[in-house]
DNA sequence: AAATTATGGATATTAACACTATCCGAGAGT
DNA sequence: ACTCTCGGATAGTGTTAATATCCATAATTT
């Protein structure tokens, strides 16, 4: 298969997927001459995988190219892991936040064990510091109550792993859903807060057009 | 107060300030000679709301001038959640999208009430299209479950909600919330995965620092 | 009062990012 | 033989979020 063809299986604009070979997200094809090239069904795998981490889970194409790498290296899982997590997450550090608020969101996932750099740990309390500088507070537990959701969400990604067998398979599920996960539940959460406002306040959001439902339509 | 103190306050660059107050996400302080203004506390919460949105929340400039025109705005409740929703949603066409992945979110989420531009429904459907394109499948109903959690937080999310009362401050919450709330879980899920994945597997992630995990230093 | 510093507003420049377009000389297709 | 297409290199585009610089006043120091 020569680029063009890549290019239509895969909807990719040949000049994107020379960007992608360049930027090292991408091996280039079998050089069967100096200007020739082949590309086999791992190729249009490789780039919709590509596609799916940039467009979808919103990751730059250095974080692609990271993720990438670790799927193909020969890491253990655990390793490949924690790749994913400090890829997708901001780099923060541990210095440049407020020790109170990660004594608190300890205090919040105590029971939980977890290095002290994990990247959500430290994504939580600035969280937390962002929250309460907006002059807001946790009255109802809300931090708590998203922490019992997020190990609803963790026990099924874990479940959802061991569902694949062999390192590479296992380390390319944990990607997927590592970076996928995150736009999920993002998408999921806007749906539920639709539905279950609509049920506390009985208030349609958009009155002039209620009759478009999901729940109506069938 | 003026621009200096504006800045030390806040810790926001006086350049960065006047750049916010150019594209109108800031309003400009009340001018008492032709060269001279002046800030009150009210800008200073504006502009920690601002970074807030932006840093954590990972909203582009023109996205947080939109919600915080809504919460200005005296639009009712439900529309300043809407705007909410879209601002913080990748706009997505209902045409552009697999009609058959629309349907399954529809099943997976039947008995949720929301409309059919809901951008989570849209956005889901944008995921399980990514996720199949990549090789990988749902064996353990890893959707429902991420269906589940989201239920929990927009639950929570709705209770927080209540605590507020007043229009704006409703609105100020309803908008931080569906902001800074993809922020949390997603770091929350972090700390989760790690915690799930070191009982499941009792293979310490990075066995050279387990001496340093968070339940070990208490 | 003179000298220095700071102010608000306008304009320009920078840096990162993800593409996208154009050239080129060398094969492939017909 | 003639056009098409290839891969690879280089340059250019559009967007975004700041930063930097200028300038004519004002405020502040001395």
């Amino acid at each position: 298969m020569k680029m063009a063809k890549l290019s239509e299986a895969t909807g990719v604009p040949v000049a994107t997927i020379k960007f992608y070979i360049r930027a090292g997200l991408l091996q280039g094809g079998e050089r069967s001459l100096p200007n020739q090239a082949d590309y086999g069904d791992a190729h249009v795998q490789r780039l919709r995988l590509i596609r799916g981490l940039i467009e979808v889970g919103g990751l730059t194409v250095a974080a692609s190219q990271r993720v990438i790498e670790a799927i193909d290296s020969d890491k253990p899982l655990a390793e490949t892991f924690e790749i994913a997590q400090q890829t997708v997450s901001d780099e923060l550090d541990q210095s440049s936040l407020d020790p109170a608020a990660l004594s608190r969101i300890d205090e919040l996932l105590s029971g939980w064990h977890y290095h002290s750099t994990n990247p959500g740990r430290l994504a939580a309390a600035r969280v937390l510091t962002a929250f309460e500088a907006v002059g807001q507070h946790d009255e109802r537990g809300w931090f708590k109550r998203y922490a019992e959701a997020a190990l609803l969400a963790a026990e099924a990604d874990v479940d959802e792993l061991e569902t694949r067998h062999g390192r590479e398979a296992q380390a390319e599920t944990v990607v997927i859903g590592t970076v996928l996960g995150d736009a999920l539940f993002a998408a999921l959460r806007r749906a539920a807060q639709e539905h279950v406002s609509s049920l506390r306040f009985s208030t349609p959001l958009t009155p002039e057009n209620s009759a478009e439902t999901v729940e109506d339509r069938s």
